[in-house]
DNA sequence: CAGCGCTCAGAAAACGTTTTCTTGCTGAGA
DNA sequence: TCTCAGCAAGAAAACGTTTTCTGAGCGCTG
C-alpha cells in the first residue's frame, strides 16, 4: 500500500499535523523542519491521498465537460483544449456524451452531485430553463463553451457568430456573388442559427442585395443533412451562384449534391462553410470557410471556469474568442473576367 | 449538504449499519425495515458519498482511456464505445491525450497510482517495455484497444490486421489491378504496420502479382503525410492502377495529390483505404475502405476491462473484432470492358 | 523581574462510509 | 425446561486527510 501521512510522520519524527502543514502551508513551519519533511516525502513517495482529502473538503479535482457527442470533431477538438488546461492544473476531465438527451444529462448530473466535481464545462444544447435549473442544483462554476448564456446569466465563451456570418456573407458579395443561398442549421435551435442567420442577413440588406426566405433552407447541421438540403435549396433557388452553410458538414454535403448534379465547385457553384473542420481542407477543392478557433475556445472555456473555482465567489465574464475567413478553393471570383471566362 | 447515511438512519430510526446493508447487501436486513429504509433513502434523495467510500475500500469508480490524440476521429469513435459501456456501468471515464509521448505519459500515470483508478483502456501506441513496468506498477486491470499485446501478456481487443489488409489488396486484384501501390505507416510502428504489410504482401504472392519494396513507401499516417508518400510512390510507380494506404487519411492525403496531378479517381488510379473514418463517406468519390467497427473495439474494451475489475484474478482473453470491406466509389473494375472504355 | 503576547508544533475532531465484532433474541432439539 | 445454534441489528473501528484548538517556550516590555 501506499505510504500514508502518519508514516512520513513517523519516519520525520513529527507529527502528521506538521507533515500536512508542509504541504499545504509550507511558510508556516521551521525550516529545519520542513527541509526534514521534504526529505521523508522525497524518500517514500508520499502523496496525499485523494479521496481522504476529498471527503474531508469536498474537492475532487476532477471537472467535467459535457458535450453532445464526441465523435464530432468540433467537440473533440474543443475537449482537446479543455483537457490541455486541466492536465495544467492537474485536474482531471471527464466527459459525458449527451446526445442531446435530457434524460441521459439527467443522470450525469445526478451522478455529478454525488462525485462533488469542482466545476462543468457545457457545449450540448440551447440553455433552457430546465437545464439553468439543474446547474444552480449542482452549485459548482459552469462555463458555457460555443452557447449562448446571456438569458441565464451563465458566463460562456464564444465567437461572435453575427459578426462572423456577416463577413462571411460579406466575403461571397465581394466575390461578385449577388445569389447566394443559405443553409441554417435548425430553427429550433436558437443558439447558434439565429445570429448565423441574422449575420447573413445584414450582409445582404447592408449591401443592398435582395434576400428573402426564398434564399433560405434549414436542416440538421450534419452532412447527410446538408446532402438533403441543397436539393431542396436548389430546387428553391435554380440560378444560385453560391451557398453558404452555417456549418462545414452541412457545406460539404452540399458539395457532394452539387457534383452529384454534374455542377462542379466553384465554377458553377462557389460554397462556403462555417467551422474550418480538420476535413475542410481534405476535401478537393478545399473548401473556404470561417475559422472558429474551436481549440481556444476550449482553453478558454477551461481557463475561465478554473477562474471561477479558485475564487468561488467572483464574476465570470464571457469571452468572445476571434474568427477568421479561410479561403480555399471553393469559392470564384465572379469580378475577374479571365475567371469567369474558364 | 447532501443527506448522510446518519441522517436516514435517525430519519428511519435504524442504525447506519442498517442502512448501508439495505445499500449494498439488502437481503442481509428483515424486510420491514428494508422496506422503511429504502422509503426514507427515496425521500431524503440519499446517494452514498463516493470520497468515503473511496476511502474505506479504495475503488474510485474511475476507469482511464489513454489514446494518443482525442482530435483524430478513430479514437474519438472508440471513445464513444468505452463510455457507453461504462456510464452503464455508472463508471466514469477520464480522458488522456498522451500525444505520443512518455513524459506526458508518466505524468498521468504518477497521477492514476493517487487517484486509484479502477481500470486502465491503453489505445496509444506500440507497447514498450518501459509502458509494462509503468502497467505493472498500477496494479490494475489493463486492456489494450488497437494496438498488440500478447508479447506482454496483455489482453487486446482489436481486429485482425493481417486479414484484413489481405483482404483489402485481393479485392484491388479481384479487380483487374496489378500494379499496385502500398502507402505503409512508417515502420517504427511496429502495430498495425508490419502486419497490414504482411497482408498486402501475403495477398499479391498469393494471387501471383510481383510485389516488391518498390511497390511499397513508408509515411506517419496523416493526410499531410498521404499526400506527400504519394508523391515518392507516383515517382517510384508511374505506371500504377491502384494505391491501397494503411489509413483513410493517407488514402485521402494520396487522393489529393492525384487530383493535383491531373489524375483522376478512380478513372485512371483506384483508391483503397483502410479505417472507415466518418469523412471517407463525405469526400466525392466516396472511399472504398476497410471497415474497422471501432465502435466496437471501444465497446469491448469496456467490457473486457470490466470483467477484470470485477473479477480480479480472471484471465482477460483477447477479443478480434471482424473487418468489412465498404465498396464506395473510388475502385474501378478494370474487368469490365465497358468501365475501361468510358 | 514578572507578565503578556506571539510563534510553532502537536492533539484531536471531523468528514461518511463499510465491515467486523458483539449482543440479544428466537426457536429447535435434547 | 434448559441449552445451543442461528439470525438480525447495533456498536465501533478504520480508512487518511485538514484544520481548529491547545499549549509550550521564548522574547519583549513595563
Amino acid at each position: 500500500m501506499n505510504p500514508t501521512i502518519h508514516d512520513v510522520a513517523k519516519q520525520a519524527n513529527v507529527s502528521i499535523s506538521t507533515v500536512s502543514r508542509v504541504f499545504n502551508n509550507p511558510d508556516s513551519v521551521g525550516k529545519e523542519m520542513r527541509e526534514r519533511v521534504l526529505q521523508v516525502i522525497e524518500e517514500l513517495g508520499y502523496a496525499p491521498n485523494p479521496f481522504a482529502s476529498g471527503l474531508r473538503d469536498n474537492r475532487s479535482m476532477v471537472i467535467v465537460a459535457m458535450i453532445p457527442d464526441i465523435r464530432n470533431s468540433y467537440y473533440a477538438e474543443m475537449l482537446s483544449g479543455i483537457e490541455e488546461v486541466a492536465l495544467s492544473k492537474r485536474y482531471n476531465v471527464i466527459i459525458c456524451n449527451t446526445i442531446q438527451n435530457e434524460e441521459r444529462f439527467l443522470e450525469y448530473v445526478k451522478y455529478f452531485v454525488k462525485k462533488k466535481v469542482d466545476g462543468l464545462i457545457f457545449a450540448s444544447t440551447e440553455i433552457t430553463e430546465f437545464y439553468k435549473k439543474n446547474f444552480d442544483a449542482l452549485n459548482i462554476p459552469v462555463v458555457l463553451a460555443s452557447t449562448e448564456g446571456r438569458a441565464w446569466d451563465l458566463p460562456s465563451v464564444r465567437v461572435d457568430d453575427v459578426q462572423a456570418s456577416y463577413d462571411a456573407t460579406t466575403f461571397l458579395i465581394n466575390n461578385g456573388h449577388q445569389e447566394i443561398g443559405f443553409i441554417s442549421g435548425p430553427s429550433h435551435l436558437l443558439v447558434p442559427n439565429v445570429q448565423r442567420y441574422e449575420g447573413y442577413r445584414k450582409a445582404m440588406q447592408d449591401h443592398q442585395v435582395p434576400v428573402s426566405e426564398q434564399h433560405v433552407v434549414y436542416a440538421e447541421m450534419t452532412f447527410d443533412a446538408g446532402y438533403e438540403a441543397m436539393s431542396r435549396l436548389y430546387a428553391k433557388m435554380p440560378h444560385l451562384t453560391a451557398v453558404y452553410a452555417a456549418s462545414d458538414a452541412m457545406a460539404i454535403g452540399a458539395m457532394k449534391f452539387l457534383h452529384e448534379q454534374g455542377l462542379e465547385v466553384p465554377r458553377h457553384v462557389s460554397v462556403m462553410g462555417f467551422d474550418n473542420l480538420e476535413l475542410s481542407r481534405m476535401i478537393s477543392p478545399g473548401l473556404t470557410t470561417v475559422a472558429q478557433n474551436i481549440y481556444e475556445i476550449g482553453k478558454s472555456a477551461g481557463e475561465l471556469l478554473f477562474q471561477g473555482i479558485e475564487n468561488r465567489d467572483q464574476d465570470l465574464q464571457s469571452v468572445t474568442i476571434a474568427h477568421e475567413i479561410i479561403v480555399r478553393g471553393t469559392v470564384r471570383n465572379r469580378r475577374l473576367k479571365s475567371d469567369s471566362e474558364r
